[in-house]
DNA sequence: TCTGGGGTCCTAGGACCC
DNA sequence: TCTGGGGTCCTAGGACCC
């Protein structure tokens, strides 16, 4: 039999900002997406005080002036360090990690000649090793399959003080719980199965596979047999190669003319180049999109969004290049009188970037030194910070930094900005 | 005034081929 | 003019996830 644990930050997020700040501990918290714009995390007690996710900023502000809530900006430094303490620990104590995001984790677990209480004492034993060591509370669900062990997760959550619950298909808890607690069901799968009476997760796992598949396809039946413990999915390999990279920030506010609109596509075609080269890939097609505002809509057609997409002659994770193709096609498709919201771009087709693409019109010598360019380019960047170099096109690079008025500070990877003693 | 930024997978339908 | 049964590839869009 498969065993599988996903180990879960609570709260994440919220959870690291008060690792370094003590004095927030049982106080309300939120911290914010990109841009201040909307909440993306909240502590226990800023979830009791009925505020949701996603829910935009503004309507907080009552809140927020009677200092009843503390607010963060997000700080991805520091949250992607904790997440790194976070895996390694769990690297350590487990051979099969897949890492399944910033927060989460699943582990395979070797369930031969082991009793569940053995297993629950393992999960509680790591749970207590990554709070002490990192001061980051998680949960852990085990079960048969993924699916499960999500679901498993939840209720470790929700429904026990110490985080940690073992669930095998047909238990009685499955009566009590939502359909669309299950992992895989959103709301166009939950409207469409409480149509035909199926509201809790036992009923669910009552479903006639051959109808399942039927209706809902192979995903749909996916879904059904991991609930009834016949595992679908194992452990993905570590995501070296990506399928596409995109990079797009919506603005502070409606932008009108098509400068700022070029100047931000340069700076998200930079920032492209350098996850490519990060990722050792270079992008075959890319495409350009452009989001008019959808909560006012100034366009007589009311479409609001716009891309157009160019092959590359030469696979590239060229900065210039990547600038030039994607300034030409913001140019393009710009409309007067739209009021923009949001650009961004997508690299498709990666190919991996060890081997020199050559191309009968462009000298080899060329390439190479575009390739050390670029090379350099990211060390002094790296080293200086970023924005320190960058190209022409781009404007004046701080225009478009995020709005982050209440970032915490970088306490783990900045010498300048570490914790001290008061 | 103010509404995130990434990703993946699957399916349906059209174009094209024999 | 009307006609069949495959097949592949591509794209758009839907649905889900964090």
């Amino acid at each position: 039999m498969s065993l599988f644990a996903l180990v879960d930050c609570n709260n994440f997020y919220a959870s690291c900002e008060r690792v370094f700040n003590p004095k927030l501990a049982d106080k309300p918290l939120v911290v914010l997406s990109n841009n201040d714009g909307c909440v993306v995390a909240r502590s226990n007690e800023a979830k009791a005080l009925g505020i949701p996710m996603g829910e935009p900023l503004f309507k907080l502000r009552e809140l927020i002036q009677k200092g009843e809530v503390a607010v963060f900006s997000s700080n991805y430094a520091l949250y992607g360090d904790m997440s790194e303490r976070v895996m390694s620990i769990l690297q350590d104590h487990c051979a099969d990690v897949e890492v399944y995001s910033i927060d989460e984790a699943f582990l395979e677990l070797l369930f031969y000649r082991q009793t569940e209480s053995s297993l629950t004492d393992y999960a509680r034993d790591l749970r207590g090793k990554v709070l002490k060591w990192t001061g980051i509370p998680v949960s852990v669900g085990l079960a048969p399959t993924k699916t499960l062990a999500k679901l498993a997760n939840h209720i470790a959550k929700k429904r026990t003080e110490e985080g940690v619950f073992y669930l095998t298909p047909g238990h009685d808890i499955l009566q009590e719980l939502d359909i669309d607690e299950l992992w895989g069901v959103g709301s166009a799968y939950k409207r469409r199965l409480s149509a035909i009476g199926i509201d809790t997760v036992a009923q669910f796992a009552g479903i006639n596979e051959a109808w399942m598949q039927q209706e809902f396809g192979v995903v749909g039946l996916r879904l059904l047999k991991e609930v009834k413990g016949f595992p679908c999915y194992g452990l993905e390999p570590p995501v070296t190669e990506r399928k596409n990279v995109m990079v797009s920030r919506s603005f502070a506010k409606d932008v009108y003319d098509l400068d700022p609109l070029t100047e931000a596509i340069a700076i998200y075609a930079t920032r492209l180049g350098e996850k490519l080269r990060r990722y050792r890939q270079t992008a075959g097609v890319i495409t350009v999109f452009l989001w008019a505002n959808r909560f006012k809509n100034k366009r007589p057609d009311g479409l609001s969004c716009f891309s157009r997409m160019v092959e590359l002659p030469i696979a590239t994770s060229n900065t210039n290049e990547l600038i030039h193709w994607s300034v030409a096609m913001v140019k393009s498709l710009y409309e007067k009188g739209t009021n923009y919201k949001k650009v961004g771009i997508l690299a498709g087709e990666l190919k991996p970037a060890g081997r020199l693409q050559t191309n009968l019109f462009v000298p080899e010598t060329q390439l190479l030194r575009s390739a050390e360019l670029m090379k350099t380019l990211d060390q002094i960047n790296q080293r200086m910070g970023r924005g320190t170099v960058y190209f022409a096109a781009c404007g004046h690079m701080p225009d478009f930094k995020l709005k982050t008025e209440w970032r915490s500070p970088r306490f783990t990877t900045r010498w300048e900005e570490l914790l001290k003693a008061e």
